[in-house]
DNA sequence: CGCGTTTGACCCGCGC
DNA sequence: GCGCGGGTCAAACGCG
């Protein structure tokens, strides 16, 4: 707990520096998004879960180093939700929503950062239980293995179904953390990667990020490593508990956002083909510029902050749990 | 005992 | 209108 809420109070301290919100797409987005594309920001985002950790992790990464306000910035998008939007923000996501009722697959996708292996999209839509399909704002991020055990929320199994076109089985994933929370997350084995894991966010937590990643008591029933857990087609168990919003900035850094309706799911693809430029880009007027400088700052955070310097320099007990057991299966 | 996982069934959005 | 497929529910079970 104690370390927790040192690393609580340093995110939130740096959260709230930058009212950016939940933009939630990758770390690097958010400041990219706001300053560079008022597109890219999405207002409801599921929070952004896995990032947390990752930013937690990045901070003390970096906490020497003068980066660390550009990180913070970068990351303020994952801060949970909690954090207010700023009033800039709003304005860029309504034109967005509104703008972008649902270009058929409209697809707009933003490329915000691009590290190494992550790669997030979000589409944009509405949350709502009649139509969940349609209209349903998700997160899609690409986690590689190791990337899906850091995670600040505590995730609860509720069902599992084998998924059209892909050897894989799909996990369905909610927020333990709070009974009422509508954050979601689903996890799904590359198709084409196995190595590699498409984890799509949906909802928002409705609640603070926990100290501990499992504030629920036996909530983990990390058994030392699992293999059930990615085999193929379980794939997802393992990591069940975080299956994969782990998608640790540290660990695999690279995220790239875009901005999709509800059809990302059939474009699953798309995330894996990482080159999703082509309709990531579609909607958005980003230069290449703009993504060789997220590019850089998230090899930065990748190389530099590498995964297995966490435990050392981390105290997070949780933070190393899932790490570890993160492969695994929490 | 409490919580998470598993799994089959059901619901419903979506495309044809 | 129909069928497919994805998403959710809920009972049963396992583990700590």
């Amino acid at each position: 707990m104690d370390v927790d809420w040192d690393l609580h109070a340093v995110v939130r301290g740096c959260a709230s520096v930058t009212t950016t919100t939940r933009c939630g797409l990758g770390a690097a987005d958010s400041t990219l998004m706001t300053d560079l594309h008022p597109q890219s920001c999405f207002s409801s985002f599921p929070s952004q879960e896995p990032f947390q950790g990752q930013f937690l992790s990045f901070q003390n990464q970096f906490e020497a180093r003068n980066d660390m306000q550009e990180l913070h910035e970068l990351y303020k998008p994952f801060f949970p939700k909690s954090q207010p939007l700023s009033p800039q923000i709003k304005l860029k996501q309504q034109q967005e929503h509104p703008l972008k009722p649902k270009q058929s697959d409209a697809v707009s996708v933003t490329r915000v950062a691009t590290t190494a292996s992550n790669t997030c999209r979000i589409p944009t839509s509405h949350n709502s239980r009649s139509k969940r399909r349609k209209n349903q704002l998700k997160r899609v991020c690409q986690v590689p293995a190791e990337g899906l055990s850091s995670d600040v929320w505590a995730w609860r199994k509720y069902g599992q179904k084998p998924i059209k076109g892909s050897p894989y089985p799909r996990g369905y994933y909610r927020c333990s953390t709070s009974k009422g929370c509508l954050a979601r997350k689903q996890v799904e084995r590359h198709r084409s990667d196995p190595n590699m894991f498409i984890v799509t966010y949906t909802g928002e937590h409705n609640h603070a990020a926990p100290t501990h990643r499992n504030s629920l008591a036996g909530s983990t029933r990390q058994k030392p490593s699992t293999p059930q857990t990615v085999a193929a087609g379980d794939s997802i168990k393992p990591i069940s508990d975080k299956p994969a919003e782990s998608l640790s900035p540290a660990t695999s850094v690279d995220e790239e956002v875009v901005v999709q309706s509800t059809k990302v799911d059939s474009r699953e693809d798309l995330v894996e083909d990482e080159g999703e430029d082509e309709f990531g880009l579609s909607d958005t007027a980003v230069s290449d510029d703009f993504f060789e400088g997220l590019e850089g700052i998230a090899e930065m955070v990748a190389g530099d902050c590498g995964f297995d310097d966490f435990p050392a320099s981390f105290d997070l007990p949780w933070f190393a749990n899932s790490a570890a057991t993160a492969a695994g299966g929490i």
